[in-house]
DNA sequence: TGTAAAGTCTATAAAATCGATAGAGTAAAT
DNA sequence: ATTTACTCTATCGATTTTATAGACTTTACA
């Protein structure tokens, strides 16, 4: 049930931009130091993610890349759906992908895949970039779990 | 935020299994025909779930597989972890994999993944197959929502 | 007892995806 | 003009995923 690091890379790299938001752009540099990505290919993130309407880039001098919109307008989950695609963990509980799900909706699956979409789901678009960058201020940690 | 095509084989053998539970065992090959599954492909998978202690399998004439322990007993969470690994989204929240978050627990996407992976297994270690046999019999679907 | 049926095991192939790199191009600033 | 920094497209190598192959073992039963 993984995210790819390139889902990773997108989350940190808006992290930065939106801990700076509204002092200027920043560089793609700047955030591959910061954040350990390399420089290549975090530029084809930052590429989408602006294509997709999050950002907006300056060239030259002085320029870089920043939020077009502030940071509690925008979700993780949004960024995770343009990075990685739909969060359904089966197709055949996403509406986008056209799937030929052997019994359909009939399939025991079929509900609890559902639950699992909707249940990331809730948890990504529960929480925007402000939360992050309150949270990586005051480091409000929460409860812990374990994991196999 | 995928899962692989493997594990869904996996909880779909496990439902025919599951259907079939106290009948005789089924063999592989009609568990692949009725869930549309490469053979050999769903042989590793049977094996594997055999060999974490799920299912216990007879050679020969009228052998095949069948559950060890009842359908109500086992979790889809179980089977998961069995064939694809760790439930978390990313490494750095799951206990395993020792791993180099470049700022560990003071990043602020660590409780967001850590409440993705908590979600995640509240869903699938909340069913288990019987509920699903349930399911497929009474057709019982929940709420709807979309996806992107 | 021998033959067919079924699971076991290991190797490998084919395909897809992922993560990363390369390099030529364009726009902006000075 | 020159430098800086984003833009675009191609490609590569590695890994993972998905699938196939084939020889082997156990079991039933004729």
């Amino acid at each position: 049930m993984r995210m790819s690091r390139k889902g990773e890379y997108a989350l940190r790299a808006m992290i930065v931009l939106a801990l700076n938001h509204g002092a200027g752009p920043i560089r793609i540099q700047e955030i591959a130091e910061r954040e350990r990505i390399p420089k290549k290919f975090l530029e084809q993130i930052l590429l989408e993610l602006k294509n997709a309407g999050l950002l907006e880039s300056r060239r030259g001098v002085g320029g870089g890349y920043r939020l077009i919109k502030p940071p509690d307008e925008i979700t993780l989950a949004r960024v995770v759906r343009i990075i990685d695609g739909p969060l359904a963990p089966v197709s055949c509980v996403s509406q986008l992908a056209h799937v030929r799900c052997p019994q359909q909706k009939s399939c025991g699956l079929y509900s609890v895949m559902l639950d699992v979409r909707n249940a990331i789901a809730d948890v990504l678009e529960g929480v925007t970039f402000a939360d992050i960058c309150k949270r990586t201020k005051s480091r409000g940690s929460k409860k812990s779990r374990r994991d196999k």
